[in-house]
DNA sequence: AGCTCTTATGAATCATTGA
DNA sequence: GTCAATGATTCATAAGAGC
């Protein structure tokens, strides 16, 4: 069964809306990738969930994901627990240990490395300039693309690494030098939120994918208080799913798993239950298919 | 008090050793760093600790790190859980919590991103590339000489990135530009166990330093199931400790948080339970005392 | 268009103040 | 006391002004 609608924003508490089985059948969505707000912080849509009681409020959420899931799907969640008091809260090891017992398997700890972190000096504490992306399964036999996320060696001997980033988005993004992946990329490129001067991935990560990584950009969009920069989800949007597969965003923000789902020719579903946030998405992802219809023959 | 003796390598069981309180009275370390066996590992030395009882066989040898470490040292603990069956163990994240139980504040997860890492290549798994290192403390209130690691961007500006290594690494390890300190890390780099091309760390880090750590070249000694390369302590040992601290590693393993200790002129305490490690480490030892030794004046 | 300079700001953290 | 709220601090990056 499939969702009975697909390329979608509901404007809701995912808590309830997931609940609904004609929109969310049983074992029907390829990925599930999200950035949950995080505890502690005030955050306007959710109220501001306490550590202490993040797990608590988390796991209901978790299980309707579990249920909508596919066998062979995945599910990502991008997390990195605050400081207190001077030390590391400990909610996001309880809430891996609470999925595991929910049926979860957790298959891998990505490191995504923010090379531009939130300033600050401390005089016992540096920097946080890393997140986790926790990657979950129901099933060992995920499937995962690997060559979706890598380009032959030989394409990156003939240049000089300095000279990439815009062709090297558009052939990431789109697999092909087709115009219509150039427009795309172009008009990605353009957009306000994000950076003009994009590169996907450092060369070592483009040759020989690993559990870290790395991108040079980031997004710096104030609206939202979750944003991951495009190449984030595009990266495991490719690694996890094929063409029309359908992806799943819980806590969506302004759309940014959406459009890069556009993007790469998948269909996706979002939830999130900031009003201005649904309003924020929906505009860019009916510019973003506009240029997409206007496709040149 | 001071621990009975110092600049010495215990070939003991770490679990045995630290009980003793002439060799180690309370309060009379200032770090702790080390890398433990891993759960699952075929062993010799420990006999293999399974991933259920890992927790459970940690926590009397941290009850007695805690003991010795003095009030405003520092607890670094280099780690990674292992996949069994196609997951992520859980039994580092099990002894957060229980370290936390006993009264160590967990302060922060510095992420170790390892360039060259193990080898391997699998249908639903990339290469692991990073390791945790766990930074617990007695005290919100711990000592950190932040400026130990990092270098004036003045330093920097006069020169090309690409230019720089083994002259860096010198004066990063003796803080001066001294004839020991050259002669010291020549020696240290024409080690095997070391490359040769050693830079202490990228641009950016150590400009500015984070919480992710990034050496671009490692050690591959495969006589020691745990090394971490001569880097990795030499950054801890400098952030948390001056001259002539003490520093305790209870698994010390061939020797490498002594060497880092003795050229940064501290004071190291080693326990090792493999014979043929210790007498590996002291081979090292006395042939890079022998050469500080010899200064010439 | 390209360049420099200026300004604004972000998944933060800590110390201080006030209830 | 404890807890909550506020303000200062920090820098890479983007966006805009001015030439």
């Amino acid at each position: 069964m499939q969702p009975s609608r697909l390329d979608v924003l509901y404007n809701a508490d995912c808590a309830v809306c997931l609940k609904n089985r004609q929109r969310f059948p049983n074992n029907s969505v390829d990925l599930i990738l999200t950035s949950p707000p995080y505890a502690d912080r005030r955050n306007h849509s959710y109220g501001g969930i306490a550590a202490e009681e993040y797990v608590e409020w988390f796991l209901p959420i978790a299980e309707q994901l579990y249920r909508v899931l596919r066998p062979r799907g995945s599910f990502v969640l991008n997390i990195k627990e605050n400081v207190k008091d001077g030390e590391r809260q400990t909610y996001v090891m309880e809430l891996i240990l609470a999925l595991k017992k929910q049926g979860w398997r957790w298959v891998e700890e990505y490191c995504w490395y923010k090379k531009n972190s939130y300033p600050g000096k401390w005089p016992n504490r540096f920097r946080d300039s890393w997140e986790r992306c926790l990657h979950f399964s129901k099933q060992r036999n995920f499937k995962m693309y690997q060559d979706a996320v890598k380009v032959p060696i030989g394409d990156w001997a003939k240049k000089r690494f300095k000279s990439m980033s815009k062709n090297d988005f558009i052939r990431s993004l789109s697999g092909t030098n087709s115009r219509l992946g150039r427009r795309v990329a172009n008009w990605l490129n353009r957009r306000k939120v994000y950076p003009h001067n994009v590169v996907v991935f450092e060369k070592e990560h483009y040759v020989e994918p690993t559990n870290v990584l790395r991108f040079p950009t980031e997004c710096t969009n104030r609206n939202h208080s979750a944003v991951f920069p495009l190449e984030l989800p595009t990266w495991f949007i490719k690694l996890f799913t094929r063409k029309n597969n359908i992806i799943l965003d819980p806590f969506i923000g302004v759309g940014t798993t959406a459009l890069a789902a556009i993007a790469l020719g998948r269909r996706y579903i979002g939830i999130e239950a900031h009003k201005e946030f649904v309003r924020e998405a929906k505009e860019s992802i009916r510019e973003l298919k506009g240029i997409i219809s206007s496709r040149p023959a």
